[in-house]
RNA sequence: GCCCCCAUCGUCUAGAGGACUAGGACAGCGGCCUUUCAAGCCGUCAACAGGGAUUCGAAUUCCCUUGGGGGCACCA
């Protein structure tokens, strides 16, 4: 294959970027970088009812999200525009009279309703449902007789009764089909705009795609797409299906499964990084076991061959490990600058992170290791940012100890912690902060035998005063990020709830 | 209903006739570490859908059955 490497992702713009879709764009993507290809990025928006206002964007804000760029495309432009499918709709005409003459394709002006009754019909009789080829032959006359009655036809291809059709898929080998089983599909429909198979035909061939990269589920059409290439004499492209992705019933993964737009992702709080290394996995592998691969990486590595066969469920509980993963190998500043929005969106850490962002850089390595998605930053953040500490006050009384003991615990506490404080401030001027970890492990770990308690005990107690929660960071860092007004605050606070 | 396709642990997968006692990862379970929760480390459970055939030898090839999926629009 010495033709240069020309793929294109090439969605129609009738809703949100499904995840399935984008991984679409993202098997292209990764063949043209890989290869020193070009990817396309073409809007088949000749659906016109189905047109969803803002679907572009979204497509666009998609891929840009997850690092997917284009060569040409209809903002970038290209030699082989325009890239809107609307704005090409002479190309579409201009073939599909060409068919006509050449005998490939007839008018039809068959009413929907006749097509439907039609359909019923061949339901009932159990035969399969295809077009029963009525207008196939009509002369110029009769043509003329229904024009004059004012309906608009559609443009159907002629397909051959007999023989076969086939081509090799790069994934799933010879495919073969005989041409009985083809109907006469639809190329232009009487508004005057081209049908999928048409449009993505022409286009395909207009654009010297050299590799058609599109799911499974195109896999029984492509047979007509290659009449339609022979009829026009036109060579046709390398095909690759590849298996699509399923919800957990396995069936194909659809908005009932919930999320499916890659934008949802983002906003539940998945790194980009993650979603690609991700959906690469879902169908294709580099080895046995290779899993964790960086944008790089997988540009270096990808390959057609290594494409499987098997549909796949998308499982979010290993999505949530790798996340996961990506977070912890975060830098300080990547963290803050990933989490940074989504605490935003929280009315409390929003207004800490603009009056006071130093406090927040301080927080954030507590949480780091702890959070599968950016969203859960928020959650494990909430008692750092909020004064409101709402918790059931029984979490207070520790393991094996009573009201008396916790109450005894937290002023012992109290107290050494307050004498903590002075003793750093009388002596000398050390530059040692008054509150640091390291002092406060200083004076509350011994402080644990001397109330007859085990440590874990001590802390327990103490992780609920500060916290408001049974599980947080460890707490010695917890207490000197809150600082030492706010501990004192809060273990007050505790001490009148007992 | 008709056409086409697929089939390895619960899930994602490695495997292209002998290297398979079937490998890795997630999840689960158990343990270590430990002030909690995580993280980390160690261990453990767990699969070739079934049946024939070919072969000295089959997860790997062929056939059938079963199961699953996709397609069958003036949608893409």
């Amino acid at each position: 294959m010495t033709t240069p490497v020309r793929v294109r992702f090439a969605p129609s713009p009738t809703g949100y970027p499904h995840v399935g879709n984008i991984r679409t764009a993202m098997f292209n993507w990764l063949l043209a970088r890989h290869s020193g290809g070009k990817l396309i990025l073409r809007i088949e928006d000749t659906d016109v009812a189905r047109k969803v206002e803002g679907a572009v964007k979204a497509i666009m804000e998609g891929l840009n999200w997850l690092g997917i760029d284009w060569d040409e495309g209809p903002d970038v432009g290209g030699d082989y525009g325009p890239y809107y499918q609307s704005e090409r709709l002479e190309l579409y005409k201009k073939a599909a009279e060409r068919l006509i003459e050449q005998g490939d394709a007839y008018y039809c002006y068959c009413s929907p309703e006749r097509l439907e009754e039609m359909r019923a019909g061949q339901v009932k009789r159990k035969e399969p449902p295809g077009y029963d080829r009525l207008c196939r032959d009509l002369t110029r006359d009769e043509c003329a007789r229904r024009e004059a009655e004012g309906i608009k036809p559609v443009v159907r291809f002629k397909t051959p009764l007999e023989g076969q059709t086939g081509y090799n898929d790069v994934i799933w080998g010879n495919v073969v089909v005989n041409n009985s089983t083809l109907d006469d599909f639809v190329l232009l429909k009487s508004d005057g705009y081209p049908t999928y198979h048409l449009a993505n035909v022409v286009d395909d061939h207009a654009m010297e795609i050299s590799h058609v990269i599109r799911a499974e589920e195109w896999i029984s059409s492509t047979p007509r797409h290659l009449l339609l290439y022979r009829a026009l004499g036109f060579e046709p492209p390398r095909f690759v299906h590849h298996p699509m992705i399923l919800g957990p019933d396995r069936a194909k993964l659809s908005k009932r499964h919930g999320a499916v737009s890659i934008l949802d992702y983002r906003d539940m709080g998945y790194l980009p990084q993650t979603m690609l290394n991700f959906l690469a996995l879902i169908g294709w592998s580099l080895d046995d076991k290779t899993e964790m691969m960086s944008k790089q990486e997988l540009i270096d590595n990808f390959s057609l061959e290594r494409i499987g066969k098997t549909g796949a469920i998308f499982n979010r509980e290993k999505l949530d490990w790798m996340n996961g993963v990506y977070i912890r190998k975060l830098t300080a500043d990547e963290f803050f600058d990933a989490v940074q929005p989504y605490l935003m969106d929280d009315l409390d850490a929003g207004k800490v992170l603009i009056s006071d962002e130093e406090y927040v850089r301080a927080v954030l390595p507590l949480v780091q290791e702890r959070a599968r998605t950016l969203v859960e930053v928020v959650e494990l953040t909430r008692f750092f940012f909020t004064e409101d500490l709402s918790y059931d006050s029984a979490l207070l009384i520790g393991k094996n100890m009573d009201k008396a003991a916790t109450f005894e615990a937290l002023e012992a506490a109290q107290e050494d912690l307050g004498k903590l404080v002075v003793l750093q401030e009388s002596a000398t001027r050390e530059t040692l902060p008054a509150f640091d970890a390291d002092s406060l492990e200083g004076v509350l770990r011994p402080l644990a035998p001397e109330l007859d308690l085990k440590t874990g005990q001590l802390f327990s107690v103490l992780r609920v005063a500060v916290t408001g929660r049974t599980a947080a960071p460890p707490l010695f860092d917890t207490m000197a990020v809150l600082g030492r007004e706010r501990c004192m605050q809060r273990i007050a606070a505790a001490l009148k709830r007992l």
